[in-house]
DNA sequence: TGACAATGGTTGTTATAACATCTATTGTGA
DNA sequence: TCACAATAGATGTTATAACAACCATTGTCA
């Protein structure tokens, strides 16, 4: 045992730090990945897509007043390049409606519609039972401690 | 003060169950979106996409004999509906090899060429570095939290 | 004040994803 | 053993994503 001396001290069952850290990333994606397979599904029965809904949170958020498409573009999860299209499709579905902005007419501004508002509304229940589905058996304080863990990842990556 | 003897004991400091489980769902896609947009860059450095990466990956773990299109595609994190055409141009660019299974001619089995692995090879050190900033600062304890959370998750999903 | 950079959005093009349908091969039960 | 279901991929088509280049409007500073 005299070689162990020099060994450095360190718990028995802890796995190598590069090992950890990619495992904690394969989960985390492939549990969000199975999430976004079962809320999309959900979504698709509106005849929306997930891109759809996530534009009209923000444009829920947002207000009464609307905001430029650039800044929609700006808050989406996903970060969509090609917004004007997408905004496009969906003015076409009445979901949205947009307008030149007259005091600086290189803005156009995007306000939700009431229909897009309906079906926001609609999808409220059916979420919020997949949701319960899906962390049921989790504990609050667990889903606290997630939470919490995840908060301080992102700081990690804005700092 | 008397009605607040009805009121249903509470702690102070929590917030409505359903409203965590989507501060959940958002912050962690809101994460791990952010996540994917770093790794792509990395990997869009090599020649190859994420999807690609993926696939490589499946496929040096299946060994050397290789597996058919099929379990690739079940196996890939964003299930893969198209997976022809997504081998088809893979092998275009010599990252994989197909071929007839001679035994049951309706497989076709698919292998990670040297190139394919070579390039997994490259991508390991600066994929480890990403990993590595990306959880700065972050305990391996609280990692370790993080995945037995995210694997109870998994646990709900598949039960 | 006029050239030029910066901003906000649009458009063109190509590649890929999504969805449905189709073909070839194999397994199976009457 | 033959009809038919099941399996494994391939293909056709349409919609969307990705990337680059572009136009209109506004801000700014010599």
């Amino acid at each position: 045992m005299t070689l162990a001396r020099n060994k450095p001290i360190q718990k028995s069952n802890t796995k190598p730090r590069a090992m950890l850290e990619e495992q904690v990333m394969v989960t985390m994606a492939q549990t969000l990945s199975d999430f976004a397979v079962q809320m999309s599904d959900i979504i698709k029965e509106y005849g929306i897509t997930m891109v759809h809904y996530n534009v009209l949170r923000i444009l829920r958020g947002a207000g009464a007043n609307g905001i430029p498409c650039g800044t929609v573009a700006e808050r989406m999860v996903n970060k969509e390049p090609d917004i004007t299209r997408l905004l496009d499709r969906m003015e076409k579905l009445e979901l949205i409606v947009r307008a030149r902005d007259q005091s600086d007419r290189r803005v156009v501004i995007t306000q939700i519609t009431e229909h897009g508002l309906t079906i926001l509304e609609k999808l409220e229940a059916p979420l919020k039972a997949m949701r319960q589905q899906q962390f049921e058996g989790i504990s609050s304080e667990t889903l606290e401690q997630l939470l919490g863990i995840i908060q301080e990842i992102q700081a990690v990556q804005a700092g």
